[in-house]
DNA sequence: ACCTGAACACCGTTCAAGT
DNA sequence: ACCTGAACACCGTTCAAGT
């Protein structure tokens, strides 16, 4: 508050005069970041193109907002981009072949994956890419030189565990969540 | 830290003899709540039945401490209780066929989606049962009272959404999740 | 109608001084 | 070796007084 405050030429406690507290500033703020999220998709995609890029998107403004965490923690807002959000996820997943029961559970899951990857990329991701790198690597050091005898599994995973980008194994997670949903909720 | 050291009988700085940050001691507490978690878990279950009572355990013990979110954001921290729930959980996919790249990338997704899941549905989970079941049925009908040209898909599936437990919801997810991981990262 | 400025209660943390 | 107590810098927020 005081370094908006401070952005605003004005004094941190005129800020209370438009919102209630800090909470409803995040809300809306939130909301807002959520506009590229949701508006100036590229028309004619698929139903499950529509649905990836939307997970994407959303899990990218997380990150790219690390304060949006509280966003995700009250949900729903019901604010105006994230009912937009909402309806775009549900209406691709009807047209997926999704009943309304199904389209719902779907996007739980869809959500939930979504804000789960953000939240466990987000410290990672604020950092140089070179950083970044540097930090999966020692991670994966740190596991491949686990004792034999108590982490066999963990030691032989770990020249996979937190390979690639986070964003390429977001793709992968997503791929597979839709495919099972496909397969369980609806019946194909 | 000041109502620890309350707890404690001393005054709060004198934490900062036993460790060198507030973070420091909520890993190491966050550590030590994960005890349940991977110890104690009924012997001869098929692998996938090990797979789900884990991410069952770890969502219900992060909705039951809010505050070590911190250890999911920081994620890994690489402490005993940690490694041996990442173990465990490598161990039963690899059970399960998957090879070790295909069980790192499995145990990825279900480590996001167990931490989304416990983020989501952390605020309500903390209410008591009556005005959680209130709560999901506002929601639903917020969704349902949307305006009708806009907004089809949310109001169609509006009797389904935030519909039974969190707990039931997340069975749900883990189930679609571990068949589409099945299916795409091993080739069944 | 909106802002200022002082004040409040509360954080995590440091450090010299005690025992 | 461990703790106390005062202090510091910093939060979000309230409210009487200003314009």
């Amino acid at each position: 508050m005081k370094a908006l405050g401070q952005a605003l030429d004005a004094d941190p406690s005129a800020i209370y005069r438009h919102v209630e507290d800090k909470d409803e500033l995040l809300r809306a703020v939130g909301d807002r970041l959520l506009d590229g999220v949701v508006n100036g998709l590229p028309g004619d995609r698929s139903w499950d193109q529509v649905v990836r890029m939307t997970c994407r998107r959303l899990r990218a403004a997380l990150l790219a907002q690390p304060e949006l965490a509280a966003l995700a923690r009250d949900a729903p807002t019901r604010q105006p981009n994230e009912l937009r959000l909402t309806e775009t996820l549900l209406a691709a997943l009807r047209a997926g072949g999704f009943d309304p029961a199904g389209a719902a559970a779907a996007y739980h899951a869809l959500i939930e994956v979504t804000v789960g990857a953000a939240t466990i990329d987000g410290a990672v991701a604020a950092l140089p890419a070179a950083d970044r790198r540097a930090t999966y690597a020692a991670w994966r050091r740190a596991y491949r030189g686990l004792p034999r005898d108590r982490y066999p599994a963990s030691r032989a995973a770990a020249p996979f565990l937190y390979r690639g980008t986070a964003d390429q194994r977001f793709a992968v997670t997503l791929d597979a969540l839709l495919d099972g949903l496909l397969a369980t909720v609806t019946g194909r």
